[in-house]
Parts: structure tokens; sequence; C-alpha cells
DNA sequence: CTTGACTCTATAGTGGCTATAGATATTAAA
DNA sequence: TTTAATATCTATAGCCACTATAGAGTCAAG
């Protein structure tokens, strides 16, 4: 199979699937006599795997650790654990900024009225005056 | 004022007020003899409104067209508007998309009883298993 | 044998900084 | 006055996870 197919297959960019190589989170099978990559099946299997933890928001280097950690199936499963509890904590935070954020923002489309000249616009004031 | 104790009042390092000048949200007022940056006191309150809308998360380039619509004081400020709507609306598609995580993060946390070997990890099942 | 689709490497760009290196300038202490 | 410490200058590279080129080579169908 060469990376067009495996592109297919997985719905990842070529240039996405070339650029997980360089960073050590697949490898594929060998070249062609013209130096083309080729993928044995079990590619799509371990680019899926990284998809969904991509979805998750895990790191590139958090998922090579995960890949690691699978190649040793006898290791205590800690260390996985305590990976994606910093991830929920991260996504925990991330969200109280965004509700902070979304205060902010609703309040200043709530102090101004639309059509009203930028030197009396009450976003802009706000803009300046606040003191967070 | 030189560029250090404009960055002490503002908390804003060095380099981040030399990169606001590249991107041209800021000017110095002028050099010494030796090259070094001149500012008034205006910068202070220009650099204190990048810092909130920064807050906000509005992009530099954001902050630049707010800024040029603020040196027009008569025209309507619907612009300003509709850049703090949108901004509104990215947030509120990256808080769904959080929720969506952390609800996904939380089941998989809820599959692993932290002292399983790999082999037997939930987490690890899962992110091989999802359909998503 | 040519055409077109595919693949290769290398490089630059994204955003908003941060962190160097190496040179010059200024200030304070000795 | 010399010297040492501090501040500033430019230019460049790095971060992250890609994306998008350019220019060259490879391969299959007609
Ligand atoms: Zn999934
Ligand atoms: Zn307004
Ligand atoms: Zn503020
Ligand atoms: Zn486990």
């Amino acid at each position: 199979m060469k990376i067009g197919q495996v592109s297919k297959k997985t719905d990842l960019s070529v240039q996405t699937i070339r650029y997980y190589e360089t960073q050590n989170l697949i490898k594929s099978a060998g070249r062609t006599d013209g130096n083309f990559r080729v993928y044995d099946s079990k590619v799509i299997e371990q680019l899926e795997f990284i998809k969904h933890c991509r979805h998750l928001d895990l790191s590139l280097s958090d998922i090579k650790r995960i890949n690691e950690l699978r190649d040793n199936p006898n290791a205590v499963c800690e260390e996985v654990n305590e990976l994606i509890n910093d991830q929920v904590k991260m996504v925990k935070i991330k969200m109280k900024e965004l509700r902070h954020l979304k205060t902010q923002l609703e309040a200043l489309t709530d102090s101004c009225s639309n059509n009203q000249k930028v030197g009396d616009c009450g976003i802009i004031k706000s803009l300046q005056e606040c003191d967070c």
C-alpha cells in the first residue's frame, strides 16, 4: 500500500502521515525501488489510534508515550491514567477561562447599540477602561 | 521612557513590546543617539488597551483593526460589534468542543481502575475501539 | 512514448509570543 | 577614569501540529 491509499483509508492528509513519521509515531514497512513508502495494513490501525488520541487533544508526545506503553503490556497502566487525568484538568481550566471570556464579551456586546459612532461606542470605552 | 520602563509599567515583556512594534500595533516616539527606543506615556495606554483585547483572546489583526477604527471616531461602530460578536461565536464553539472532550475523557478515566496492566487497561482498549 | 497522477525531499508559513547570541550603549561603583 | 554590571539593539530559531508550496523524480494507462 502506498501513502495515497493510506491517506484515503484514514482520512489523514499525505503530508500529515509523513509528518507523523518524522515525529516517530509511525514507520513505513519499507520503500519501493522508486523510493515510495510502502505500508502494510497495520499502519491503518496505528493511525486510527493516533486520530482518536488527537480528537481528545492529546499532544503528539503524549501519544508517543502511550504507544511506548502499549508495547509493554505487562507494565502498570498508572501513567496512562495520569496522562488522561492531566488532560481532563487542562480541559477544565480551559473551560473556566472560556466561561470568563464569554461573560466579558457578552457584557461588551450589551454596551453597544450597534449604530453609534466609534467615538461613542460602549465597547471601545469598556476596552479602554477595563481594569482586569 | 525606555523600553524596560514601559515593560515594568505594563507588565509586558520587552520582547513582546518589540514584537507589537513589528506588527504595527504601536510605534516608539523615536530613538536615542544610541539607537534605544524612546516612548511617551501615551504608549502605556495603548499597550493596556492591547492587553485587555488579548484577555478577550482577540487576534492581533483584530486589535489592529479596532485601533484603526478608534482613529475614525465618526465612523459607525458596526464593525467593532461584529468583531466582538464573532469572538463570542468562536468562544461558544470552543466551549462546545471542550464539553464534548471532557465527556469523552471522563468516560476514559472511568474505564480504568488504575492498577491494571497496560494490556488490560480500559483506557487503551477504548482508544483502540472508539469509532468517532 | 507521452500524458497525467502520484510521490519524493526540502523549505516556508501559520500565531503570538519566548529565548537565545553577539554586539553596542549606558549607568554605577571602585 | 577605568571597569563592571545592566540595559538595549538586531537577527534568528524555537514552540505546536500541521498546511502549502516548489521542483524533481516515478509509475501506470492509453
Ligand atoms: Zn475516536
Ligand atoms: Zn458600538
Ligand atoms: Zn482587561
Ligand atoms: Zn488503566
